[in-house]
DNA sequence: GAGCAATCTGTGAACGTGCACACATTGACA
DNA sequence: TGTCAATGTGTGCACGTTCACAGATTGCTC
């Protein structure tokens, strides 16, 4: 900076409000302008966010195992909606994958280091130590889906419970008569309210023995799950699978079972994932609304950082059903 | 750290000893180690970025519209093998999304802005405005399968010729007598390289009439690249498809023409992806060193910090086949 | 006891910016 | 002519570290 204002003839004073906004004649300005590029001259962020205290960046907390990093096909378009959000505002959206221990430690590290001005969680756990971090640190933050343990949090999410219920009333509604679920992460918010809203949907006709409980939010689980439900109830007519990889995966023991799908069963899933139209019958699903999850907590975020006080709590987007060929 | 200094009764320096090493008594030691957690000190990465001239962080650039960006079972393996050694060297992984011209134009500026020492660039396009930069800033970076207009970089990849050739091979050796190619992207290396290997693989029995070009390695593509084969060549009895999303699509094709797999048609694909697992029967593909890529990567450009010189080039990986039940 | 190495500590000068302040110039108006 | 506002510019300090250097202390050896 130093050499560009030598070069035009001005002061670094001038050059900063050059870069900076600030009364500067059009001479100086085109004089300076002319330096820069001749000097090829970049400001030194590391300088400027010395002073500023902010950094005008924003992290993307991906905290996952290896494997659902992968499967998880919502996480991919959270992240682009929150990309989306955050570039409109002239952030900078850095993804910091969260893996082991010891990225936990460098990770809480980057956060404390003054790297970036806010954050944004997906798929926090329970006494998540990043999350005490960012809450120690008090650096704006905003959660897709909350941690069980904290309600009292800005966050994004779905309302699983009623989202739940809407799918099985309306897989209800096509004539099923014994309707059951394959239940699956029920360590998981999202796996308990989605029980809890097929069981309200069934409301006394609920029946503990139609829903089989499975660990994750996979197709092998999904298969499995499948299996345990046909021999405790062979009459079955209607499934619900916590999520589209789940469904999938019923799909295939269905057949190998040789049930007609949706004919002899309707099944129904959850995400609205790739899963859903790769399938065959294509899934009727619940959609979740991934991108605009992500684009909103970008929202939030940039909120918190312009100093608004924004409600703690949360804010559940909408999840309208899709209707496909599986039931 | 000033504050630190005064609790424990010595001098910055000392302080700054302890942190980074050096001479200093145990006593002092002791004493700053209490005043620090007392105080609640986190050190300041931007100050210390700036006299340093380094950020112990590395860019992982995803530059990629929306769908592939989800669709590529590969990148997010590949982001994990990266952040897998950067991480064992204490560096940290940032990854950063382009998806537009503002987004380009910000990430050009956070690199030029010294947030990072390095960067791994996956799926650069021809005159990338990114990598010009970066060679500009002569930032130091790596490639994970280089860029069609650059060879003289350092970069990781895989030989596309040599597998699509071996797997060719071997599905020549199952005693398939017309084999037909749907290839794709072949607007890029990997394209490009995957049709030569299957050219190379049949040598004078080559006919171009049993290639279907398609744009995309996609599901849709498949179908209709299939559906091109069957119609041209109705006595096809064996197909290379260019990825394993193509390959799923063909399965889907040969199902509605009543062809039985691998009975009547043996069909191979390219990736390992999840699609090879998922689908009925499960493809026979070329194994994707996606992790390994990713972790490749990332020793080259902790290489590079080190300032050792690194060989201009690639590094190609082995790329085992994967025999399943499509042919 | 002088000399020397090893160990420990404090001080001041960077690093490259932004910002507050003081100052200079111009033009309008009473 | 004097006052004032608007516009433009330069200077010094601060941001929170690291690092080189100079000094201080200790223990060992000749």
């Amino acid at each position: 900076m130093h050499d560009v204002a030598a070069a035009a003839g001005v002061s670094r004073g001038t050059v900063s409000r050059v870069l900076n906004g600030g009364y500067v004649s059009p001479e100086s300005r085109a004089a300076i302008e002319a330096a820069i590029s001749s000097v090829g001259y970049v400001p030194n962020t590391a300088a400027r966010n010395l002073v500023r205290r902010r950094t005008q960046a924003v992290a993307f907390l991906a905290h996952e195992p290896h494997s659902l990093f992968l499967e998880d096909p919502n996480i991919g378009n959270v992240m682009l909606g929150a990309n989306e959000a955050l570039s409109l505002a002239d952030y900078q959206m850095v993804c910091l994958v969260i893996d082991s221990a010891r990225d936990t430690e460098r990770v809480s590290r980057y956060l404390a280091g003054g790297f970036v001005d806010g954050a944004i969680i997906v798929s926090a756990r329970s006494h998540d130590p990043i999350t005490e971090v960012i809450t120690r640190l008090g650096l704006p933050a905003t959660f897709v889906g909350h941690p069980p343990d904290l309600r009292d949090v800005p966050f994004v999410g779905i309302d699983n419970v009623s989202s739940a219920r809407g799918i099985t009333e309306r897989l209800m509604a096509t004539g099923r008569r014994r309707i059951g679920m394959i239940a699956a992460a029920l360590d998981r918010d999202s796996g308990i309210d989605r029980l809890e809203g097929f069981r309200q949907a069934l409301g006394d006709r609920f029946d503990h023995r139609l829903v089989a409980e499975v660990p994750l939010y996979e197709f092998g689980a999904g298969i499995s799950g499948m299996d345990e439900l046909l021999r405790r109830e062979p009459q079955i007519d209607g499934v619900f699978a916590a999520s589209d990889a789940v469904a999938a995966g019923a799909l295939e023991a269905l057949k190998a079972a040789g049930r007609a799908v949706p004919d002899d069963v309707g099944v129904v899933g959850f995400d609205d994932s790739s899963w859903a139209r790769r399938v065959r019958p294509a899934l009727s699903t619940v959609h979740q609304p991934a991108v605009g999850l992500g684009r909103r907590a970008g929202e939030v975020v940039l909120a918190q950082l312009r100093g608004e006080s924004v409600e703690h709590g949360g804010i559940l987007l909408e999840t309208p059903i899709v209707w496909r060929d599986s039931a």
